[in-house]
DNA sequence: GCCGTGCTGACAATTCGCTGACAGCGCCCG
DNA sequence: CGGGCGCTGTCAGCGAATTGTCAGCACGGC
């Protein structure tokens, strides 16, 4: 997990490092704002440590560039004002948390920990399976990369089947996902969804197993 | 945008459901541990904001039963004790940020956002959505750079479709987050919304997922 | 080769979402 | 206090996408 601390005082810089490090970051340091700027905008951190007094560029314009270029990483700022209206510039300005010096180096490392637990909370949404790609957030579905519209009906079934990954999935409870098991379908019914499916996606995603049910081809199976 | 407001001195409580409110959310209040714990583990709110001198519950207790159950949204702990090691010891339980009484209204707002903000993946103020743009500063619209007169119940819907990032979004959540789901309107007023919104942002802006939701188009789809 | 299971294309019904009109409500301004 | 205006929920009708059904066909297993 790299972090970026940026901060021109050295003897914090090393402080921070140190405290850093001992948490499990993998931290590089820079004292420049323009250094800072060009870093955030060009590698990839988990999290950036910001002081605000810098050289050759403010803090703050920095943080405002990397949001105006959608670089959306978790930032700390650092600063020895504590006024509160400094505190919302910073915020407003994309910041997600601040903290006023001279701070506690135990409070900095459970702040950093919260901030990078909170921008991982997102969780992957796409799954892969063989040839398939479905995108559980927008609710689309792609083969070999090529975007595929399906229906809401469709969708579900291979969103089943995707999630019941590779195995064979029995006509019953298909059918008892699809539809409640309480208004019933004529058998036939399942059939036509995959035929339309198969029709749409190809062949080779999904397959039968005759007498035991369908299955997502080519997930490990 | 739902919040959930925690605190058992009913003066803070109006006072926060006021700033809250002008920010644009809407707004519930408890004053209980217990009710918090169940309106915060069955409800879906953007944000709650957490006081941790509670009765029949500690707030931080709350707080930490949530995580167990998983239930990841952003958490704002207001408290009267100031002393660091309380703050850590929140920021540990799962909190996402703290502030200290007293406070000031405009900074509670500013992390307010800050953390909704955040937990959308954004750290911008601006967001661009493929031809939309929004403004959460100045509450303000636009499509490919041309100004929008909106609604604030146009703005809502809006808002909380850029938020989601691009994700498909069920009408029923829709109106949850548009009016608390306390009282019901009937599903067509959704509809109602979002044509009168198409009319004025044109086509390609919102777009509708049959059986599933609506979302915004363009955005890195 | 025979039988049963599964597949396919066409068709019709139904559901879903969109639209325009209208009415109630609150708010601002005179 | 009254009138007007903008906002928003409700209603009814429309159009289209979706999907269940049916009848016939293909194919695999024994």
């Amino acid at each position: 997990m790299r972090a970026l601390v940026v901060e021109d005082d050295q003897r914090i810089a090393t402080d921070l490092d140190a405290a850093l490090g001992a948490a499990g970051f993998v931290v590089e340091t820079c004292a420049d704002g323009e250094d800072a700027w060009f870093l955030g905008d060009t590698e990839d951190y988990a999290l950036i440590v910001l002081d605000l007094g810098l050289p050759a560029m403010d803090g703050l314009s920095v943080l405002k560039r990397w949001r105006a270029n959608g670089r959306n990483m978790p930032v700390l700022i650092l600063t020895a004002r504590s006024a509160w209206m400094e505190r919302v510039e910073g915020i407003e300005a994309g910041a997600d948390d601040y903290l006023p010096k001279p701070f506690r180096m135990e409070e900095l490392v459970a702040r950093a920990r919260a901030l990078v637990r909170r921008s991982a909370g997102q969780g992957a949404v796409v799954h892969d399976i063989g040839a398939l790609t479905l995108d559980t957030n927008r609710m689309s579905v792609a083969v070999r990369g090529v975007p595929v519209r399906v229906t809401a009906l469709e969708y579900r079934l291979l969103a089943y089947l995707a999630l019941s990954n590779g195995r064979v999935v029995p006509p019953g409870e298909l059918l008892e996902h699809l539809y409640g098991d309480d208004d019933a379908r004529e058998a036939n019914a399942l059939e036509a969804v995959v035929a339309r499916l198969r029709r749409k996606l190809g062949a080779g995603v999904i397959g039968t197993r005759r007498g035991f049910g369908y299955f997502l081809e080519g997930s490990a199976a």
